[in-house]
DNA sequence: ACGCTTAGGTCAATGCGTTGACATAAGGAG
DNA sequence: CTCCTTATGTCAACGCATTGACCTAAGCGT
């Protein structure tokens, strides 16, 4: 037989002190049952080494830092997100769908939610899901120009919205914001905030997530400016 | 002379080893100062300590942790980007103005942006903005509870996109990631993404801020929803 | 078979936020 | 004036991400 070296990349690699040999995919895996593990964001650098049985910094020989770990890992999470994503005749409704997928997605993994946010994973299940959406806006009759424009706009607020709703979900922190928020709530004077006095009742809805209400807006916004075919 | 104990809440105070005696607002300023610093982002509770002339772990007799001593900074820049704003009678103009305040107040602190979006300062000034807020929804003819929704949407929309791109103006790590997206868009297969091929010549605008165009597609959603003077 | 180069594992040290134990002076009570 | 309580400053330590120095064996060319 050959060596082992065909097919990988990398070569060379030597085992751990405990045996043994590392390799991307390998700490991605790691990093995953970390982060999933039952108390939640158990993922640092140095139990993944624990994880591993390897030092900490031999990470480092693999990912600059913990960020493109985590981009790796986000990569993964998209094409899970796109798998069985059939966008229907509807753009309207197909958007929607689409939205609620990354926000659900985001909020199955509230580590990584800022990340994919922020971040540009380049890789090509990112792109695919960028081609479906432009696709989407072309299909209702938007110019080239307007449909790139509108889909960024449309993708990054939800992105963004997405990453708000998972950092609520995240440590306790929050659970005291809510009680400060009622409080606040329920001793406001109406000579201070008349508007917030008049409508106090309904303010305790305000735990609720905005994001349904926000997509709605975004689609209807984007259902007006469409050159649909009633337009002329 | 009485003792100095008069106005202040807090008494007992021990000169640190420097001399210098602590209170709430001097730690604030003193953050304040790290954070316009320079080199920018040169807060750390450390260099604060310094800063102080104290030991770092004085500033946790003050603020349970980093969080609350950023979010008390926060409040105060809500009461600058609150100060001299003055709605007029058009209410989507007025929105407009505050979404743009937000976005631009938030821009001006990254550091502190994330936190805004997020977490709830509990303070007068963000009561305040929320007051103007939903007065601008009732004037618009909004019932009280369409109002609060409303207003939740547009602010959490308005937040977490200035957080955003405040995010992306953070470190250099930014700069990577459009090299990255530019050299994916240059060599992307048009059997593989059919629709970005069809557009591609667009693409590059990609890299301008999403936040004009969600703004506007948030007030012309709104306008749309609204039961304005010519609806029924 | 032998030596060279070097990828990659390991170690030690940096600065970070945070915490618990400890020390001490401020200020009230008598 | 003296004593006691306790607020608040200080110190040492934890685990964190990251990095530079090192060391060693994997796999090459000969």
């Amino acid at each position: 037989m050959a060596t082992t070296r065909a097919s990988s990349g990398r070569v060379r690699r030597r085992p751990t002190r405990s045996g043994v040999v590392l390799e991307p995919e390998m700490i991605i895996d790691a990093a995953l049952r970390l982060i999933e593990a039952p108390g939640g964001n158990a993922l640092t650098v140095r139990r993944l080494g624990v994880e591993l049985g390897a030092d900490p910094s031999a990470i480092y020989r693999y990912f600059r830092d913990l960020d493109a770990l985590l981009i790796a890992i986000a990569d993964r999470l998209i094409s899970e997100t796109l798998a069985g994503f059939e966008p229907g005749p509807d753009w309207k409704a197909a958007l929607r769908e689409m939205g609620r997928g990354v926000h659900d997605s985001m909020l199955r993994h509230p580590r990584l939610a800022q990340l994919r946010a922020i971040r540009f994973t380049a890789g090509p299940n990112e792109l695919r899901a960028d081609d479906i959406g432009i696709g989407l806006l072309l299909s209702a009759g938007f110019s080239a120009p307007d449909a790139v424009r509108h889909f960024r706009d449309f993708i990054d607020a939800v992105l963004s919205l997405a990453a708000m709703d998972a950092a609520e979900l995240a440590p306790g922190q929050e659970e005291a914001d809510k009680e400060a928020l009622a409080r606040a709530y329920a001793t406001l004077s109406p000579e201070d905030y008349p508007n917030l006095a008049a409508v106090r009742d309904h303010l305790p809805q305000i735990t609720a997530s905005p994001f349904p209400g926000v997509l709605e807006k975004l689609i209807s916004a984007l259902a007006l400016a469409a050159p649909g075919p009633s337009a002329p």
